[in-house]
DNA sequence: CCCGATAATGTATTCGTAGTCATTTCCGGT
DNA sequence: ACCGGAAATGACTACGAATACATTATCGGG
């Protein structure tokens, strides 16, 4: 007995066998599969016959060896746990299902991006997504940025030469210091955190520029760095505020769990809100918009900068040396509850700056 | 000029060309790689510095079409925005990783299991687990039971002879029942929903059950069936149990979205929790531990869960013709501030039943 | 120092598909 | 009926790694 080199996932049903019983030749049924045009539709019909009838299917190692492509689309995420990133995946994964692509998945709290790029070099997947770099250096070492088919989604690193698509998180900090100035609150507060994101950086710094125009200002003891961006960060960030001898009473945090953390820790310490304090968000995550939260957000056009970024992509694939293309989306404030759901006086939304 | 026959991912560097530079032959390359003990170190060293000068990596086609399989595993889940399920697939992420296994996923949403079937059939997975079945019939169609290496997670489907792995959701239910009546609570009340899925059935049954055998019963005014399982939902449920002329004083809810739903919709209607209701939810997702909820829960072992089913599933792929396997694994109930954090009575953990 | 056993390495082949190129079939116009 | 050109089909091969089998190198014992 003759030892199988290896499983055959199909029960071994392969084109030739379909050759043999359409009577035909293999090449013939890779046409028909292959829907190219030269066959005549008496012959096709009798080749699909049996390809039903055998319940067929190619073997997509072999026709990915052959054709010099998988399909597949590797994806780095990170944070599961933070609602953002399941829905940024949920939006990749139905868009790349509609163009035909698989996605593979990695967590880049497990090995970071090296294994989607090994993955990308011994083409497993044909480009990848990289939604998250926990050490940006790490995947610089790894791939030449020349013609990679790699693309930053939510992230941008700017010395690096992929094709990257953020949104706007300079103009997100920009609008929520103007909303807040704008509807009359005096001591504004900011809990940040450490600006290993330039999306983190960009937010905090465009809140702090626009609070400087406007003659605001953001003092030091208004400034919280939390070590991550958990509910248990938010509510230990929110405490120091409000021991304060003069506590804020509007505290923008930089991402949506912050700000949740925030308005839990202080209705512990029997601020309500907004009545006391105001607290604004970033992301609108969905819970963002629930009773008991009720947040005022900055909502990103995620299904948008899904598009973009698979668009990219693909181009890329098909045309390596095209010069790389760095987008940047528009964000929306999303007012509710945890700002009063006060719309800003009319002369707040005056200019639209595109940095 | 001849046009490539595919783009060779890695600039076209393969085993022979490492053969030729460290002057070995292709199949001594192939046994480096493959870490064959039958190398001299000598000729092991000279191949490995190659591989490295030349960055070489294997085409992952090439090797699963050689070797018969793709080390790739196929997830199927549904629903991402319900925390408990990012949560799952990122267990299975990591453990897959840590198995050098790839991690290919498919949103049920979008054509059902057919795409993971498909794939497996095609090898593109080496097999597949399902989280999530949008309508069973679906794949029982496609795939012969026999031996494929399917396994279902947090679902069971009697009918169909495939490795599943669940938690206990009838003992589930029943623990929450135990645990209302033993504190004390008169006029208990559920939410449930349609029951598509047997998880949920199973813990409104093993609710009612309990609720019978300790002679409180469900009224069936008490009973609210949802269309969904969504935050809206559980709002509109509890909204329905409040106009009653005796409304309940606790309500079980058979999944944590609906219960903060029916939270923010019982604290709309100025009701507080506890002191006029107390609310329990299921799968214990990490916003239930926030302070806004603050919800008493049941937990699933989720990461157990998750390491039984890759168990099953990489035996079934090693031997297929095993006899399947019926996981089910116990589950722990949380006592947190929606139920005032009150502990049972001593009496009321008796007994506990394996089904 | 040679023999035989064993370790190390090389040679040749295989996997299934999708191409290229060669050949046959078809069909309309005469 | 015949011819020519187009359409349809078939024969053959390449892709890259892994492995069975063949061959050569190595080394210990006599």
């Amino acid at each position: 007995m003759g030892k199988a080199t290896g499983a055959k996932p199909n029960g071994s049903v392969t084109s030739h066998d379909i050759a043999r019983l359409a009577q035909v030749s293999q090449a013939t049924v890779s046409r028909v599969l292959r829907d190219d045009p030269k066959v005549r539709p008496a012959t096709r019909e009798r080749v699909m016959k049996v390809l039903a009838e055998t319940r067929y299917e190619p073997n997509a190692a072999a026709r990915a060896f052959r054709a010099g492509r998988a399909d597949s689309i590797g994806v780095v995420v990170a944070r599961l746990s933070y609602q953002l990133y399941p829905a940024m995946l949920e939006a990749i994964g139905a868009q790349l299902a509609r163009l035909g692509r698989r996605m593979i998945v990695w967590d880049s709290d497990h090995g970071g991006d090296a294994p989607a790029i090994r993955a990308l070099r011994q083409g497993v997947v044909d480009g990848v997504i990289l939604t998250a770099a926990t050490s940006e250096s790490e995947f610089l070492r790894e791939v030449p940025a020349e013609g990679s088919a790699v693309v930053l989604l939510n992230r941008i690193v700017a010395d690096y030469a992929s094709d990257q698509v953020s949104s706007d998180n300079l103009d997100g900090g920009r609008r929520v210091a103007e909303y807040l100035v704008a509807c009359g609150r005096k001591r504004i507060a900011l809990i940040g955190g450490i600006p290993r994101a330039s999306t983190i950086r960009d937010r905090e710094q465009g809140f702090r520029k626009a609070l400087d125009r406007l003659g605001v200002g953001l003092p030091p003891h208004y400034y919280f760095r939390s070590e991550n961006f958990t509910h248990a960060n938010g509510e230990q960030a929110v405490t120091r505020l409000m021991e304060l001898a003069s506590p804020p009473d509007a505290i923008f945090c930089v991402n949506d769990v912050l700000a949740m953390g925030a308005m839990d820790g202080a209705r512990a310490r029997g601020a309500r809100v907004p009545d006391d304090l105001w607290i604004v968000g970033y992301d609108d995550i969905e819970i963002a918009s629930w009773g008991a939260y009720d947040l005022t957000t900055v909502r990103q056009p995620m299904e948008r900068m899904v598009g973009q970024a698979i668009d990219l992509l693909l181009s890329r694939i098909d045309k390596r040396d095209a010069p790389v293309a760095h987008k940047c989306l528009a964000n929306e404030l999303v007012i509710r509850g945890s700002t009063g759901r006060q719309s800003p006086p009319a002369a707040a939304s005056r200019k639209k700056p595109r940095p």
